[in-house]
DNA sequence: AAGTAGTCCTGAGTGC
DNA sequence: TGCACTCAGGACTACT
């Protein structure tokens, strides 16, 4: 489901709200999500209190003061809510209850999500870390290294996209949309970019990721930030889930097609 | 090594 | 109304 904006938009409403609060309980309601919880690591974690929340790729990171960290990732359908009294609902695997009488709820009914405890100082060396690419947004991009990895790669640029070893956080909705904002066909092979090209993709991605981050995000059935707010991105795709109606540029219908098992949508005049 | 297909899971939507 | 079928925003594993 969330893609890198969607944490970022979740990270940024937890952020404020969580700091200095102290984990007083931590309720586990089901002991495997996509993978079995380490629930010695994770209870460890009651009575620290929060430092702060951060970002990397899609996963959301919140460092305590025992020097470990909770990892999240929601998966495809994951919610990650403060809530204070609200009725336990269906699918609320995992509820972290705070010192403020608030609780920060897991709810993930597809159960694609992940939930980690690891040393803080040891993120970056974990299986989940260690092997991703670069963060799109980061400010030191290099753009040349990009460069030289799809030059190596002979798969669809949508696909590319969409690899975590390459760039982090951008999944199928965005692919499509960055693709569409640079002109380039989701079919191109990888290595047939020229260097114009992926300098023009790599300003898409920024433009469409930083664009999606200032409208909380993309909502099309379940994504949330942390007070239940939606997203407004969806308002502003111009291929994802447009087919069959006028390209905005030229009028021509959007085209829908599967790559990989993913649905792309593009416009065949306008992506070259 | 690189690329692709299959897989995990629930719920919403569609068509008969 | 009910049933069967398809599809969904991710990412890992196991093949070729």
């Amino acid at each position: 489901m969330p893609e890198m904006p969607e944490i970022e938009v979740i990270k940024n409403s937890l952020q404020n709200k969580l700091q200095k609060k102290q984990i007083i309980d931590i309720e586990i309601n089901r002991l495997s999500i996509r993978y079995p919880l380490d629930i010695d690591s994770i209870m460890q974690n009651k009575f620290a209190e929060i430092i702060e929340c951060r970002r990397i790729a899609k996963y959301l990171i919140i460092d305590l003061s025992n020097n470990f960290s909770f990892v999240f990732h929601l998966g495809m359908s994951g919610r990650l809510q403060i809530k204070n009294n609200a009725p336990k609902l269906k699918h609320d695997h995992f509820i972290l209850a705070l010192n403020n009488d608030e609780k920060i709820i897991f709810n993930d009914y597809r159960r694609f999500g992940m939930i980690y405890s690891f040393p803080t100082k040891t993120i970056m060396q974990q299986d989940i870390f260690s092997k991703l690419g670069q963060e799109p947004l980061q400010k030191n991009f290099d753009i040349n290294l990009l460069i030289s990895q799809l030059a190596k790669r002979n798969i669809p640029i949508k696909n590319a996209l969409m690899d975590n070893k390459l760039i982090t956080g951008i999944g199928n909705i965005y692919a499509s949309e960055i693709l569409f904002q640079s002109a380039i066909n989701p079919f191109r092979a990888a290595n047939s970019l020229s260097k114009e090209e992926i300098k023009s993709l790599v300003k898409a991605i920024e433009f469409v990721l930083e664009l999606a981050i200032k409208n909380n995000g993309t909502t099309l059935r379940d994504f949330a930030d942390s007070k239940g707010k939606i997203g407004e991105f969806q308002n502003l795709l111009k291929v994802y889930a447009r087919d069959g109606k006028a390209c905005l540029i030229c009028s021509n219908p959007i085209l829908k097609a599967k790559q990989s098992g993913r649905t792309s949508f593009y416009c065949i005049t306008c992506q070259n």
